[in-house]
Parts: C-alpha cells; sequence; structure tokens
DNA sequence: CTGGCATTTCCACTAAGTGGAATTAAGGGG
DNA sequence: CCCCTTAATTCCACTTAGTGGAAATGCCAG
C-alpha cells in the first residue's frame, strides 16, 4: 500500500535497465566468466529474462560470448568507459599529479578512493617504490569499507543518515565479530572527528592513515597515506597522519581554487 | 515488413537496456558531464525518457549527479567493473607479464588492444621509459582503427564479412582523404597477410608495428611495439616486426598452453 | 518580479517486456 | 553411436511496465 510502487510508468526508474546494470556487476574480480543460469542465480531473475538481457549486453558490446562454454566475459567497452571515467573525473585530475609527487616526497604510498555501495574503489593508488616499479596503478579495485581506513574516514564524511543506513548493512553480512567491528568502526569515526584521520591496519604490517575529502558537486572521497612493512605505531600513526592532514588541506585549496570552471 | 520486427517479446533485446547503456557511452574522454538535453540529443531519445534512464542510472550507481550544474558524470563504480574486466581477462592475465618483459628488453613500447565498435582500445600499454616512469597503463584509452597499426592490424585478424561492414563505416565517416586513406588500410592489410605485421606511424615521430592475435574463445586482439622519437624507415620497421613477430608466436603458445582449464 | 529555458512529472495508450512452458541444443556415459 | 541429462533459448498469451507529448515545475538572468 504505501509501498511506493516501483516500476509505473515514472518516479522510479527502469526495470530492464537495472537489471542489466546488475548483470554486470556480477561480474567482480574472481568470477571471469559467467554462464546465463549462474547470473540468473546470483541476480535473482528468471532465466529467460536473463538470456533476453545478456544478448542485449552483447549487442551493445559490454559483454563478450564465449561460445565454446555457454557464458559471458565483460568485454573491452567497459574499460573504455572506465577510462572516460577517470579521465572526467575533476578530482582525480586535479590532484593525481599531486599525489604522485607527494608520495615521492613522504615516500609511502598515497592514495584516493570513494564508495561503490558497501566497498571502496580506488581511482588511483600511487605506491611509493624506491626503485620506481611498474605496478603503481590498482585504480578500479575494491577494499571493504569497514576494514579500512579509507572506508571508515568516507564514513565520517558522509551525511549521518547515510552512514547509519551503511552501518546496518555492515551488520548484516558480517558473519563473526560483528559487534567488536562496529565498536571499531566509530572508534575510527571519532578519531576521524577528533584528528583529522583515522589510522587502520587490516592487512599485516601495513599501517593506513585515511581522511575524507567533502566538496561540492561531487561525492566525498578518502585519501589515504600507507606503508608497508612497518609495526603499528601511535607515533608512526600520528606522524603520517599529520602529512595527510596537510596534504588534504592543500588538496581542497587547489579543488576549491578550480572548480569554478 | 522484412524488417525484423525489432524489440518484441524476445529475439532482439531489449531496448531500455541498449539505451541506458548508450548513454553511458555518450560519456567519453572530453565530456566530462553531461545534462539531460545533452543525452537527449546526442543519444537521440525523448528527453522525458533519458529523465528516467539517468534516474535509473544514477540509483544502480552509474552515474553521480552533478546537482549544481543539473548534469550527470560517470560514478566510480564503472571503474570497479573495468578493473574486473581487465582481472577476468585470460589473455591480460597471460601475456601482461611478458609484455612488461619484452618492453624491458627490446627497450620500446608494448600494447594489448581489442576493437570497441570502430575504435581500438588499450587492455594494456607499457610505455618503455629509461627511467621507469609511473605513467605506464593507459588501459582503456581509445585510437581509431582506420589510422592505426593496432586497428589495420585487428582488421587484417577477423572474419572478411565484419572487415567489410568496418571498412564501410569508415567510408562514411571519414570527412576528407577517404579513397586514400582506404587504400592505405587495405595495403596495411596485405602487409600483416603477407609480414606478419603492417607499420603505421599516425603520430608524428612515432613509429608503430602490430599484428593480430587471433585466439581461440575470445575475440581478435592486436598486439603493437612502438618507439618514439624516430624517423620512419623500413628498415627499422622490419626489425621491430621481427621482434613482434617472434614476440606474438610467443604469446600464442603461453595462450594456448594454459587456455584448457 | 518577470520571462525564457531546461528538466521533471503526469497520464492515457499500448507496445514492449515478462516468465512459465515447450523446445532446442549440448555434452556425457553406456 | 545414440540416448539421456542438463542448460539455454524461443514461444506466446498476458498485462505491466515503459513511452513520449503536454503540462507543470523549477531555475536563472535581466
Amino acid at each position: 500500500m504505501a509501498q511506493a510502487r516501483r516500476y509505473a510508468g515514472g518516479v522510479d526508474g527502469n526495470r530492464s535497465l537495472e537489471r542489466g546494470i546488475e548483470i554486470l556487476r556480477a561480474f567482480r574480480p574472481g568470477v571471469d566468466t559467467l554462464g546465463n543460469g549462474e547470473i540468473a542465480e546470483r541476480c535473482g531473475l528468471p532465466r529467460s529474462t536473463v538470456s533476453r538481457l545478456t544478448r542485449t549486453l552483447v549487442n551493445s558490446g559490454m559483454l563478450d560470448e564465449v561460445r565454446t562454454e555457454r557464458s559471458y566475459r565483460l568485454a573491452a567497452s567497459v574499460i573504455s568507459i572506465g577510462h572516460a571515467m577517470r579521465t572526467g573525473s575533476p578530482v582525480l585530475n586535479a590532484i593525481g599529479p599531486m599525489m604522485r609527487a607527494e608520495s615521492a616526497k613522504r615516500r609511502l604510498n598515497v592514495g584516493l578512493a570513494t564508495a561503490d555501495r558497501t566497498m571502496m574503489v580506488y581511482l588511483e593508488s600511487i605506491r611509493y617504490s624506491p626503485r620506481a616499479a611498474l605496478r603503481n596503478v590498482v585504480a578500479g579495485q575494491q577494499v571493504p569499507m569497514e576494514l579500512t581506513s579509507l572506508g571508515r574516514a568516507y564514513l565520517a564524511g558522509i551525511a549521518e543518515t547515510e552512514r547509519e543506513r551503511l552501518l546496518k548493512l555492515f551488520k548484516r553480512r558480517s558473519t563473526a565479530a560483528t559487534k567488536a567491528l562496529l565498536a571499531d568502526v566509530r572508534r575510527s569515526i571519532s578519531a576521524v572527528e577528533r584528528d583529522g584521520y583515522c589510522a587502520v591496519s587490516w592487512q599485516p604490517a601495513v599501517l593506513a592513515v585515511a581522511t575524507p575529502m567533502v566538496l561540492d558537486g561531487v561525492p566525498v572521497y578518502a585519501l589515504n597515506m600507507s606503508l608497508q612493512n612497518v609495526d603499528r605505531s601511535d607515533a608512526l600513526a600520528s606522524e603520517i597522519g599529520s602529512y595527510l592532514n596537510a596534504f588534504a588541506a592543500k588538496c581542497k585549496e587547489v579543488l576549491a581554487g578550480r572548480e569554478p570552471e
């Protein structure tokens, strides 16, 4: 009744399109090919519907058909759209070069990310390495929001209602240690409010420190700096934190200055 | 009549999904934000329809709304899907590391691309630089098929019917020099058939040599090697061409060996 | 405050999409 | 080699979900 009618002639959106996007999203690192049956299961859609939608996606160039195994793979078009996204991102364009410089100057990794549902996705990640190794960019890589400094900084940066919505989702999906985890997340959020940054080591021997970037006209981003092969220490965290605060301030300045194009 | 009915209850696909994808595609490097009106014009769709579809794309996380200027931007989700594509590409996974090694060994740029409609899109591009500079990856970048060695190698690798279809499209869009250009394209295709590779310099002082990679179960790819700041010379082209032929052969071997997973 | 432009909502219409059932195609033993 | 299982695709009657013109709303500029 009060149940807002989804998918009538109007306000709510387009069902087929939503479903098609959901199919594309079903492909993630680790699932390189999917057959119609598997897609139907994962997305909760009737098989005949999936069959039609995947055909459309193939015709539109978003999926490649793997005839031999009756399955599909993401097509190269998706990376060209991804490239367009990076190219068109004013935030990345403005501070990408600054991130590179900062990484070299401070001798640590510098990353920029924003949210994709309950994950954080890197727009850029500059890995510092003395020999300037090649593998710097892992743009598009996702890390879990609730476990990472990036994610927690993001949570600290968004509106409260949205934050609570997300926290509920984590509660629902985390199987174990939920209570403790959520408390830890809230502690990180408080840290951001107090110090401007939060520090987390969700991967062994990696210390990561992140801060939110709240700007006009774009989603909330998070900046991080991280170091490998170190022990967590509050002194180190606060040193990196102060670098990060200074860097974030500089970035915001630049973005405020060049935004009004 | 004979006009195959598009968009009935079946065989041809889904109209809304196709349109939604077309909207995403309207964002390309150079067009960072688009309003509904502009989208409507570019995609040839009624404005009210675009309004609904963009809303859906926002809800699905593919577009970000820029309230201040009543327009949209590609959202970060698209790069996470792009990342999944690269992660799931068996070809890129297999030969990406080989490309890196080859680039270092031969001291030149090595690229891997495939087609997105009438453009070639890089899956990977290893730029050789003595100081191992950072900016190596331009994955997702597009270059015109008819003007590049990559594109012409690709054309040489695909089925003839498809090739002729594409050539007709070039004829239609090229404003000038069509005759000469098409002849040049055909010359390159013959070169591939004769020598295994073709050489083109569509950018000043860059010599690029490319060869097709025709494999089972995946689209046709093209590999290229290129050098900056050189004069075009047949001797140089044939030297690089022989490197490329050898490298491509090695790649095909590896791919044949590890395909049957 | 008013006029012009752009976007969104409304709404009657019906084509377009849906999904269960039937059909076809694809391996895998026997 | 052929049958049998399993999965994908096509059919088709149904009707909902999407459409697009027109009206309404919202937004700036002057």
